[in-house]
RNA sequence: GUGGCCGUAGCUCAGUUGGUUAGAGCGCCAGGUUGUGGUCCUGGAAGUCGGGGGUUCGAGUCCCCUCGGCCACCCCA
Protein backbone atom coordinates (compact mmCIF):
# COMPACT_ATOMS: atom_id res chain seq x y z
CA UNK A 1 0.00 0.00 0.00
CA UNK A 2 1.75 3.10 -1.42
CA UNK A 3 1.66 6.23 1.48
CA UNK A 4 -0.95 8.48 1.52
CA UNK A 5 -3.00 7.59 -1.27
CA UNK A 6 -6.33 8.67 0.59
CA UNK A 7 -7.97 11.47 -0.04
CA UNK A 8 -8.05 14.25 2.55
CA UNK A 9 -9.80 13.81 5.92
CA UNK A 10 -13.34 13.63 5.90
CA UNK A 11 -14.04 13.67 1.89
CA UNK A 12 -14.17 10.14 -0.14
CA UNK A 13 -14.19 9.01 -3.05
CA UNK A 14 -17.30 7.33 -4.53
CA UNK A 15 -16.17 3.78 -6.34
CA UNK A 16 -18.93 3.51 -9.87
CA UNK A 17 -21.60 1.53 -8.10
CA UNK A 18 -21.84 4.02 -5.30
CA UNK A 19 -21.65 7.03 -7.89
CA UNK A 20 -24.32 5.49 -9.65
CA UNK A 21 -26.90 5.14 -6.59
CA UNK A 22 -25.83 9.44 -5.82
CA UNK A 23 -26.39 9.84 -8.87
CA UNK A 24 -29.92 8.24 -9.11
CA UNK A 25 -30.88 9.35 -6.13
CA UNK A 26 -29.96 12.83 -7.43
CA UNK A 27 -32.05 12.29 -10.16
CA UNK A 28 -35.11 11.94 -8.44
CA UNK A 29 -34.51 14.71 -6.19
CA UNK A 30 -33.80 17.34 -9.06
CA UNK A 31 -36.73 15.94 -10.98
CA UNK A 32 -39.18 16.02 -7.53
CA UNK A 33 -38.14 19.53 -7.19
CA UNK A 34 -38.37 20.53 -10.66
CA UNK A 35 -41.81 19.98 -10.75
CA UNK A 36 -42.78 22.29 -8.15
CA UNK A 37 -41.42 24.78 -10.70
CA UNK A 38 -38.07 25.18 -8.89
CA UNK A 39 -35.25 26.50 -10.95
CA UNK A 40 -31.33 24.99 -10.62
CA UNK A 41 -28.43 27.57 -10.45
CA UNK A 42 -25.11 27.09 -9.71
CA UNK A 43 -23.12 29.06 -7.50
CA UNK A 44 -19.11 28.99 -6.78
CA UNK A 45 -17.67 27.05 -4.43
CA UNK A 46 -15.84 30.26 -2.81
CA UNK A 47 -17.08 33.07 -1.30
CA UNK A 48 -15.80 35.72 0.06
CA UNK A 49 -14.82 35.22 4.02
CA UNK A 50 -16.38 38.60 4.85
CA UNK A 51 -19.55 37.40 3.36
CA UNK A 52 -19.11 33.94 4.79
CA UNK A 53 -18.71 35.34 8.33
CA UNK A 54 -21.55 37.20 9.33
CA UNK A 55 -21.38 36.17 12.33
CA UNK A 56 -25.31 34.72 11.78
CA UNK A 57 -24.12 31.01 11.16
CA UNK A 58 -23.19 29.88 14.60
CA UNK A 59 -20.37 27.35 14.98
CA UNK A 60 -20.06 26.93 10.89
CA UNK A 61 -18.39 29.96 10.99
CA UNK A 62 -15.51 28.59 12.72
CA UNK A 63 -15.01 25.16 10.54
CA UNK A 64 -14.98 27.47 7.39
CA UNK A 65 -11.71 25.89 5.04
CA UNK A 66 -9.96 29.77 4.20
CA UNK A 67 -8.46 29.80 1.04
CA UNK A 68 -5.07 31.88 0.99
CA UNK A 69 -4.25 34.63 -0.82
CA UNK A 70 -2.69 34.41 -3.98
CA UNK A 71 0.66 35.89 -4.61
CA UNK A 72 1.61 36.36 -1.07
CA UNK A 73 5.62 36.28 -0.59
CA UNK A 74 6.58 33.79 0.72
CA UNK A 75 9.65 35.42 2.53
CA UNK A 76 6.90 38.19 4.30
CA UNK A 77 5.32 37.77 7.30
CA UNK A 78 1.60 38.21 7.19
CA UNK A 79 -0.93 38.64 9.68
CA UNK A 80 -2.82 35.23 9.92
CA UNK A 81 -6.18 37.24 9.59
CA UNK A 82 -5.04 38.84 6.31
CA UNK A 83 -3.63 35.52 4.67
CA UNK A 84 -7.01 34.78 3.53
CA UNK A 85 -9.53 36.27 1.59
CA UNK A 86 -11.75 33.41 0.47
CA UNK A 87 -13.55 30.69 1.66
CA UNK A 88 -15.25 27.47 0.84
CA UNK A 89 -18.84 27.97 1.64
CA UNK A 90 -20.60 25.68 4.91
CA UNK A 91 -24.06 25.88 3.31
CA UNK A 92 -25.79 26.90 0.61
CA UNK A 93 -28.02 29.82 2.12
CA UNK A 94 -25.41 32.26 2.62
CA UNK A 95 -24.34 31.95 -1.61
CA UNK A 96 -27.70 31.86 -2.71
CA UNK A 97 -28.99 34.92 -0.62
CA UNK A 98 -25.48 36.64 -2.34
CA UNK A 99 -26.88 35.41 -6.00
CA UNK A 100 -29.74 37.11 -4.98
CA UNK A 101 -28.53 40.75 -4.28
CA UNK A 102 -26.37 40.51 -7.57
CA UNK A 103 -28.83 38.93 -10.40
CA UNK A 104 -32.76 40.33 -8.58
CA UNK A 105 -32.98 42.40 -11.75
CA UNK A 106 -32.84 38.82 -14.22
CA UNK A 107 -35.42 36.95 -11.51
CA UNK A 108 -39.10 36.58 -10.98
CA UNK A 109 -40.35 38.16 -8.46
CA UNK A 110 -40.73 35.38 -6.43
CA UNK A 111 -38.30 33.37 -7.40
CA UNK A 112 -38.09 29.52 -6.70
CA UNK A 113 -34.09 28.17 -6.49
CA UNK A 114 -32.91 24.82 -6.49
CA UNK A 115 -29.06 24.07 -5.61
CA UNK A 116 -27.47 20.79 -5.32
CA UNK A 117 -23.76 21.43 -4.62
CA UNK A 118 -21.26 20.09 -2.08
CA UNK A 119 -20.15 22.34 0.69
CA UNK A 120 -17.35 22.12 3.61
CA UNK A 121 -17.14 21.91 6.84
CA UNK A 122 -13.40 21.23 8.91
CA UNK A 123 -15.51 19.40 11.43
CA UNK A 124 -14.42 16.10 13.22
CA UNK A 125 -15.68 13.00 10.72
CA UNK A 126 -17.95 10.30 11.89
CA UNK A 127 -20.62 8.37 10.16
CA UNK A 128 -22.96 10.29 8.24
CA UNK A 129 -20.85 13.25 9.15
CA UNK A 130 -18.29 14.74 6.52
CA UNK A 131 -15.61 17.60 5.87
CA UNK A 132 -17.34 17.66 2.30
CA UNK A 133 -20.68 16.88 1.43
CA UNK A 134 -23.52 17.78 -0.67
CA UNK A 135 -26.74 19.64 0.30
CA UNK A 136 -29.84 19.83 -1.48
CA UNK A 137 -31.49 23.16 -1.24
CA UNK A 138 -34.83 24.53 -2.09
CA UNK A 139 -35.50 28.05 -1.57
CA UNK A 140 -38.56 30.47 -2.14
CA UNK A 141 -37.00 34.61 -2.56
CA UNK A 142 -39.69 36.83 -2.41
CA UNK A 143 -42.66 35.38 -0.79
CA UNK A 144 -43.53 36.48 2.48
CA UNK A 145 -46.68 34.23 3.56
CA UNK A 146 -46.77 31.03 4.51
CA UNK A 147 -47.47 29.79 0.96
CA UNK A 148 -43.66 29.46 0.75
CA UNK A 149 -43.51 27.42 3.41
CA UNK A 150 -45.96 24.89 2.90
CA UNK A 151 -44.79 24.43 -0.76
CA UNK A 152 -41.13 23.80 1.08
CA UNK A 153 -42.09 21.54 3.25
CA UNK A 154 -44.73 19.53 1.36
CA UNK A 155 -41.89 19.58 -1.92
CA UNK A 156 -39.23 18.06 0.82
CA UNK A 157 -41.54 15.20 1.93
CA UNK A 158 -42.36 14.15 -2.07
CA UNK A 159 -39.05 14.30 -3.05
CA UNK A 160 -38.11 11.74 0.02
CA UNK A 161 -41.29 9.82 -1.70
CA UNK A 162 -40.22 9.71 -5.06
CA UNK A 163 -37.22 8.41 -3.73
CA UNK A 164 -39.12 5.28 -1.84
CA UNK A 165 -38.37 7.00 1.40
CA UNK A 166 -40.96 6.46 3.59
CA UNK A 167 -41.15 7.63 7.12
CA UNK A 168 -40.04 11.16 6.69
CA UNK A 169 -41.33 13.19 9.53
CA UNK A 170 -40.86 17.46 9.97
CA UNK A 171 -41.04 18.93 13.04
CA UNK A 172 -41.90 23.23 12.85
CA UNK A 173 -41.22 25.60 15.17
CA UNK A 174 -40.67 29.30 15.47
CA UNK A 175 -37.09 31.63 16.44
CA UNK A 176 -39.73 34.37 17.71
CA UNK A 177 -41.98 31.68 20.23
CA UNK A 178 -38.86 30.03 21.16
CA UNK A 179 -37.44 33.96 22.03
CA UNK A 180 -40.77 35.29 23.59
CA UNK A 181 -40.48 31.74 25.81
CA UNK A 182 -37.20 32.50 26.60
CA UNK A 183 -37.52 36.22 27.59
CA UNK A 184 -41.09 35.47 29.46
CA UNK A 185 -39.14 33.21 31.47
CA UNK A 186 -36.53 35.68 32.07
CA UNK A 187 -33.37 35.03 30.35
CA UNK A 188 -31.33 38.10 28.88
CA UNK A 189 -31.05 38.12 25.80
CA UNK A 190 -27.31 37.27 25.98
CA UNK A 191 -28.13 34.16 27.30
CA UNK A 192 -30.41 32.53 24.42
CA UNK A 193 -28.14 31.22 22.25
CA UNK A 194 -26.61 28.47 25.74
CA UNK A 195 -30.63 28.18 26.93
CA UNK A 196 -31.73 27.15 23.13
CA UNK A 197 -28.70 24.35 23.05
CA UNK A 198 -29.59 23.38 25.73
CA UNK A 199 -33.68 23.03 25.11
CA UNK A 200 -32.33 20.96 21.93
CA UNK A 201 -31.12 18.08 23.58
CA UNK A 202 -34.51 17.75 25.36
CA UNK A 203 -35.42 14.38 23.14
CA UNK A 204 -31.97 13.14 24.17
CA UNK A 205 -31.60 13.90 27.37
CA UNK A 206 -34.94 13.86 28.66
CA UNK A 207 -36.80 17.08 31.42
CA UNK A 208 -34.09 15.71 34.10
CA UNK A 209 -30.71 16.39 31.85
CA UNK A 210 -31.68 19.51 30.49
CA UNK A 211 -32.51 20.62 33.75
CA UNK A 212 -29.32 19.59 35.40
CA UNK A 213 -27.12 20.88 31.86
CA UNK A 214 -28.96 24.18 32.82
CA UNK A 215 -27.76 24.25 36.50
CA UNK A 216 -24.07 23.70 34.91
CA UNK A 217 -24.59 26.63 32.61
CA UNK A 218 -24.49 28.84 35.60
CA UNK A 219 -27.79 30.58 34.39
CA UNK A 220 -30.02 32.02 37.15
CA UNK A 221 -31.95 29.85 39.08
CA UNK A 222 -35.66 31.72 38.89
CA UNK A 223 -35.78 31.72 34.86
CA UNK A 224 -34.26 27.96 34.47
CA UNK A 225 -36.98 27.37 37.17
CA UNK A 226 -39.50 28.42 34.63
CA UNK A 227 -38.56 27.26 31.72
CA UNK A 228 -38.16 23.50 32.53
CA UNK A 229 -41.91 24.12 34.09
CA UNK A 230 -42.95 25.46 30.57
CA UNK A 231 -40.98 22.34 29.26
CA UNK A 232 -42.68 19.83 31.60
CA UNK A 233 -46.47 21.38 30.12
CA UNK A 234 -44.90 21.06 26.36
CA UNK A 235 -43.94 17.27 27.22
CA UNK A 236 -47.23 15.92 29.40
CA UNK A 237 -49.27 17.68 26.89
CA UNK A 238 -47.34 15.41 24.07
CA UNK A 239 -49.61 15.28 20.60
CA UNK A 240 -52.17 18.26 21.76
CA UNK A 241 -49.44 20.91 21.68
CA UNK A 242 -52.32 23.46 20.69
CA UNK A 243 -53.83 22.74 24.43
CA UNK A 244 -50.84 23.24 25.51
CA UNK A 245 -50.13 26.92 23.98
CA UNK A 246 -52.81 29.01 25.97
CA UNK A 247 -50.78 27.60 29.30
CA UNK A 248 -47.50 29.10 27.69
CA UNK A 249 -45.90 32.48 29.10
CA UNK A 250 -45.83 35.87 27.42
CA UNK A 251 -47.55 36.18 23.76
CA UNK A 252 -47.42 32.78 22.92
CA UNK A 253 -50.49 31.72 21.12
CA UNK A 254 -50.20 34.67 19.06
CA UNK A 255 -46.53 33.52 17.98
CA UNK A 256 -47.14 30.11 17.73
CA UNK A 257 -50.07 31.09 15.21
CA UNK A 258 -47.39 31.33 11.64
CA UNK A 259 -46.48 27.46 12.52
CA UNK A 260 -50.27 26.47 13.32
CA UNK A 261 -51.05 28.22 10.02
CA UNK A 262 -48.26 26.30 8.03
CA UNK A 263 -49.08 22.65 9.81
CA UNK A 264 -52.38 22.97 9.06
CA UNK A 265 -52.07 24.14 5.46
CA UNK A 266 -48.89 20.79 5.00
CA UNK A 267 -51.66 18.50 6.03
CA UNK A 268 -54.50 20.21 3.89
CA UNK A 269 -52.17 19.47 0.74
CA UNK A 270 -50.78 16.48 1.42
CA UNK A 271 -53.07 14.63 4.26
CA UNK A 272 -50.82 11.93 4.58
CA UNK A 273 -47.75 13.99 5.95
CA UNK A 274 -46.38 13.79 9.01
CA UNK A 275 -45.75 16.83 10.59
CA UNK A 276 -45.90 18.36 14.19
CA UNK A 277 -45.43 21.94 16.15
CA UNK A 278 -42.73 21.45 18.72
CA UNK A 279 -41.76 24.59 20.86
CA UNK A 280 -38.52 22.80 21.61
CA UNK A 281 -37.30 22.34 18.27
CA UNK A 282 -34.40 24.91 18.19
CA UNK A 283 -31.71 24.59 15.02
CA UNK A 284 -28.51 26.00 14.91
CA UNK A 285 -28.71 28.62 12.20
CA UNK A 286 -28.53 31.98 13.94
CA UNK A 287 -29.47 33.86 10.42
CA UNK A 288 -33.69 32.26 10.93
CA UNK A 289 -35.88 35.16 11.81
CA UNK A 290 -39.20 32.91 11.70
CA UNK A 291 -40.66 29.61 11.18
CA UNK A 292 -38.03 26.87 11.13
CA UNK A 293 -38.33 23.11 10.14
CA UNK A 294 -36.30 19.89 10.80
CA UNK A 295 -36.49 16.60 8.63
CA UNK A 296 -36.39 13.77 10.41
CA UNK A 297 -36.59 9.76 9.66
CA UNK A 298 -36.36 7.15 12.21
CA UNK A 299 -33.75 5.06 10.19
CA UNK A 300 -31.81 8.23 11.36
CA UNK A 301 -30.44 9.47 14.40
CA UNK A 302 -30.59 13.50 14.48
CA UNK A 303 -31.73 15.42 11.61
CA UNK A 304 -31.80 14.53 7.90
CA UNK A 305 -32.46 18.37 6.61
CA UNK A 306 -33.95 20.91 7.49
CA UNK A 307 -34.74 25.11 7.51
CA UNK A 308 -36.41 28.02 8.03
CA UNK A 309 -37.60 31.70 6.97
CA UNK A 310 -34.39 34.26 6.89
CA UNK A 311 -36.03 37.27 6.11
CA UNK A 312 -33.06 39.82 6.95
CA UNK A 313 -29.99 37.49 5.01
CA UNK A 314 -30.98 38.95 1.80
CA UNK A 315 -31.18 42.63 3.05
CA UNK A 316 -27.23 42.12 4.38
CA UNK A 317 -26.03 41.98 0.31
CA UNK A 318 -28.85 44.25 -1.17
CA UNK A 319 -29.69 46.91 1.23
CA UNK A 320 -32.99 46.40 0.90
CA UNK A 321 -35.39 43.81 2.93
CA UNK A 322 -36.33 40.38 0.94
CA UNK A 323 -38.22 37.89 2.17
CA UNK A 324 -36.81 34.37 2.39
CA UNK A 325 -37.30 30.76 2.93
CA UNK A 326 -35.18 27.61 2.14
CA UNK A 327 -35.19 23.37 3.20
CA UNK A 328 -32.24 21.37 3.15
CA UNK A 329 -31.84 18.12 2.16
CA UNK A 330 -28.90 16.45 4.19
CA UNK A 331 -28.25 14.44 0.68
CA UNK A 332 -25.33 12.24 2.44
CA UNK A 333 -27.94 10.82 5.16
CA UNK A 334 -30.64 10.59 2.80
CA UNK A 335 -28.31 8.56 0.37
CA UNK A 336 -28.31 5.84 3.36
CA UNK A 337 -31.91 5.35 3.36
CA UNK A 338 -32.42 4.15 -0.53
CA UNK A 339 -33.24 1.10 -1.30
CA UNK A 340 -29.66 0.16 -3.48
CA UNK A 341 -32.20 -1.79 -5.97
CA UNK A 342 -33.94 1.03 -7.01
CA UNK A 343 -30.90 1.83 -8.98
CA UNK A 344 -29.52 -1.35 -10.76
CA UNK A 345 -29.36 -1.35 -14.67
CA UNK A 346 -32.45 -1.72 -16.93
CA UNK A 347 -30.56 -1.08 -20.43
CA UNK A 348 -29.26 -3.91 -22.20
CA UNK A 349 -25.57 -4.74 -20.82
CA UNK A 350 -23.35 -7.29 -22.58
CA UNK A 351 -19.76 -8.02 -22.19
CA UNK A 352 -17.55 -8.83 -24.76
CA UNK A 353 -15.04 -11.49 -23.36
CA UNK A 354 -11.92 -11.45 -25.51
CA UNK A 355 -8.38 -13.03 -25.28
CA UNK A 356 -5.08 -11.24 -26.59
CA UNK A 357 -5.19 -12.62 -29.91
CA UNK A 358 -8.24 -10.74 -31.14
CA UNK A 359 -6.99 -7.64 -33.01
CA UNK A 360 -8.10 -4.23 -31.69
CA UNK A 361 -9.93 -3.06 -34.22
CA UNK A 362 -12.19 -5.74 -34.57
CA UNK A 363 -13.00 -5.96 -31.04
CA UNK A 364 -14.34 -2.25 -30.99
CA UNK A 365 -15.47 -3.16 -34.57
CA UNK A 366 -18.08 -5.86 -32.82
CA UNK A 367 -18.61 -3.31 -29.61
CA UNK A 368 -20.06 -0.91 -32.10
CA UNK A 369 -22.13 -3.11 -34.02
CA UNK A 370 -23.97 -3.97 -30.22
CA UNK A 371 -24.17 -0.45 -29.57
CA UNK A 372 -25.68 0.16 -32.43
CA UNK A 373 -28.64 -2.35 -32.11
CA UNK A 374 -28.94 -0.53 -28.46
CA UNK A 375 -26.96 -1.90 -26.23
CA UNK A 376 -24.57 -1.14 -23.94
CA UNK A 377 -21.07 -2.58 -24.28
CA UNK A 378 -17.77 -3.46 -22.54
CA UNK A 379 -14.79 -5.35 -23.65
CA UNK A 380 -13.51 -7.25 -21.01
CA UNK A 381 -10.28 -9.25 -21.00
CA UNK A 382 -10.51 -13.02 -20.07
CA UNK A 383 -9.65 -14.54 -17.20
CA UNK A 384 -8.21 -18.09 -16.30
CA UNK A 385 -11.18 -18.62 -14.46
CA UNK A 386 -14.12 -17.80 -16.76
CA UNK A 387 -16.31 -19.04 -14.58
CA UNK A 388 -15.84 -16.34 -11.55
CA UNK A 389 -15.86 -14.00 -14.29
CA UNK A 390 -19.04 -14.22 -15.56
CA UNK A 391 -20.35 -14.48 -12.23
CA UNK A 392 -18.43 -10.93 -11.45
CA UNK A 393 -20.38 -9.52 -14.44
CA UNK A 394 -23.69 -11.01 -14.02
CA UNK A 395 -23.01 -9.11 -10.10
CA UNK A 396 -22.08 -5.72 -12.30
CA UNK A 397 -25.87 -6.45 -14.08
CA UNK A 398 -24.44 -7.65 -17.67
CA UNK A 399 -27.34 -9.50 -19.00
CA UNK A 400 -25.43 -10.69 -22.05
CA UNK A 401 -22.01 -12.05 -23.09
CA UNK A 402 -20.02 -13.35 -25.76
CA UNK A 403 -16.25 -14.59 -26.52
CA UNK A 404 -14.12 -13.80 -28.90
CA UNK A 405 -10.71 -15.19 -29.46
CA UNK A 406 -8.07 -16.14 -32.44
CA UNK A 407 -11.25 -17.61 -34.52
CA UNK A 408 -13.41 -14.24 -34.56
CA UNK A 409 -14.48 -12.87 -37.68
CA UNK A 410 -15.63 -9.75 -38.48
CA UNK A 411 -19.03 -8.09 -38.17
CA UNK A 412 -21.42 -10.01 -40.78
CA UNK A 413 -23.82 -7.39 -42.34
CA UNK A 414 -26.42 -7.31 -40.35
CA UNK A 415 -27.08 -6.92 -36.17
CA UNK A 416 -25.27 -9.46 -33.92
CA UNK A 417 -25.53 -12.33 -36.51
CA UNK A 418 -22.26 -13.86 -36.47
CA UNK A 419 -21.51 -13.30 -32.47
CA UNK A 420 -22.48 -15.98 -30.25
CA UNK A 421 -24.09 -14.42 -27.95
CA UNK A 422 -25.21 -16.13 -24.25
CA UNK A 423 -27.35 -14.61 -21.37
CA UNK A 424 -26.15 -14.54 -18.07
CA UNK A 425 -26.67 -15.65 -14.63
C1' G B 1 -11.75 21.43 19.05
C1' U B 2 -11.71 17.31 23.49
C1' G B 3 -11.56 12.04 24.80
C1' G B 4 -11.55 6.60 23.55
C1' C B 5 -10.85 2.29 20.09
C1' C B 6 -8.51 0.79 15.60
C1' G B 7 -4.80 0.58 10.91
C1' U B 8 -0.71 -6.61 8.77
C1' A B 9 -0.88 -8.98 0.91
C1' G B 10 -6.46 -6.92 -3.95
C1' C B 11 -10.34 -8.84 0.06
C1' U B 12 -11.23 -11.29 5.11
C1' C B 13 -7.99 -12.06 8.89
C1' A B 14 -3.63 -15.10 12.11
C1' G B 15 0.72 -13.42 14.11
C1' U B 16 2.29 -16.53 21.35
C1' U B 17 5.47 -12.77 27.52
C1' G B 18 9.62 -8.30 21.43
C1' G B 19 13.72 -13.16 18.69
C1' U B 20 15.73 -16.29 12.86
C1' U B 21 14.16 -15.05 5.36
C1' A B 22 5.93 -11.94 8.18
C1' G B 23 1.59 -16.40 7.48
C1' A B 24 -3.53 -18.56 6.00
C1' G B 25 -8.09 -18.55 3.19
C1' C B 26 -10.32 -16.33 -1.04
C1' G B 27 -8.96 -13.86 -5.49
C1' C B 28 -5.11 -13.22 -9.40
C1' C B 29 -1.10 -15.44 -12.76
C1' A B 30 1.42 -19.96 -14.93
C1' G B 31 1.67 -25.25 -15.97
C1' G B 32 -0.86 -29.88 -15.72
C1' U B 33 -5.57 -32.84 -15.16
C1' U B 34 -10.61 -32.33 -16.59
C1' G B 35 -15.79 -32.63 -21.42
C1' U B 36 -9.18 -26.60 -23.62
C1' G B 37 -15.74 -22.52 -18.70
C1' G B 38 -16.99 -24.45 -13.65
C1' U B 39 -13.28 -29.96 -10.54
C1' C B 40 -8.61 -31.28 -8.79
C1' C B 41 -2.97 -31.02 -8.49
C1' U B 42 1.62 -28.20 -8.66
C1' G B 43 4.03 -23.75 -8.81
C1' G B 44 4.13 -18.23 -8.83
C1' A B 45 3.50 -12.94 -8.27
C1' A B 46 2.02 -9.66 -4.56
C1' G B 47 3.04 -6.57 2.15
C1' U B 48 8.75 -0.35 3.26
C1' C B 49 3.20 -4.86 8.97
C1' G B 50 -0.51 3.45 7.53
C1' G B 51 4.03 7.00 7.86
C1' G B 52 8.27 9.06 10.85
C1' G B 53 11.30 8.91 15.14
C1' G B 54 12.90 6.38 19.69
C1' U B 55 14.09 2.18 23.32
C1' U B 56 16.71 -2.58 22.38
C1' C B 57 21.80 -7.03 20.43
C1' G B 58 16.90 -7.47 17.96
C1' A B 59 10.04 -4.40 17.09
C1' G B 60 4.30 -6.12 13.31
C1' U B 61 4.81 -6.68 18.65
C1' C B 62 7.09 -1.44 23.75
C1' C B 63 7.26 4.43 23.84
C1' C B 64 6.53 9.30 21.29
C1' C B 65 4.83 12.06 17.09
C1' U B 66 2.00 12.05 12.69
C1' C B 67 -1.77 10.48 8.91
C1' G B 68 -6.36 8.00 8.24
C1' G B 69 -10.96 5.31 9.90
C1' C B 70 -14.66 4.43 13.66
C1' C B 71 -17.19 5.94 18.43
C1' A B 72 -18.65 9.59 22.25
C1' C B 73 -18.74 14.90 23.31
C1' C B 74 -19.16 19.76 20.90
C1' C B 75 -22.00 20.96 17.00
C1' C B 76 -24.51 19.78 12.88
C1' A B 77 -26.73 17.80 7.14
Amino acid sequence: MAPNVQPPRGMRDFLPDEKARREGVLAAIRDSFASYGYREIETPALEELGRLESGQAGDNEKLIFRVQRRGLDPDVAVLPGSSADLGLRFDLTVPLARFYATHRAELPEVFRAVQVAPVWRAERPQRGRYRQFHQCDIDVIGEPGPVAEVELVVATLDALEALGVTGGRVRLNDRTLLAGLLEACGFAPGMHPGVLVTIDKLDKEGLEGVAKELAARELPAGPCGRLVGVLADLASAAGDFDATLGTLPGRAPERAERILEIRDGVLEAKPDAQVVADATMVRGQGYYTGPIFELYHPDFAGAVGGGGRYDGMIGRFLGSEVPACGFSIGFERVVELVDPSRFSARRRKVALVHTEQVPAGRLVAWQRRLIGVGAEVRLVPRRRNLSRQLEALAAEGFSEWAELDATARPPSTSGAAGLDLRHLH
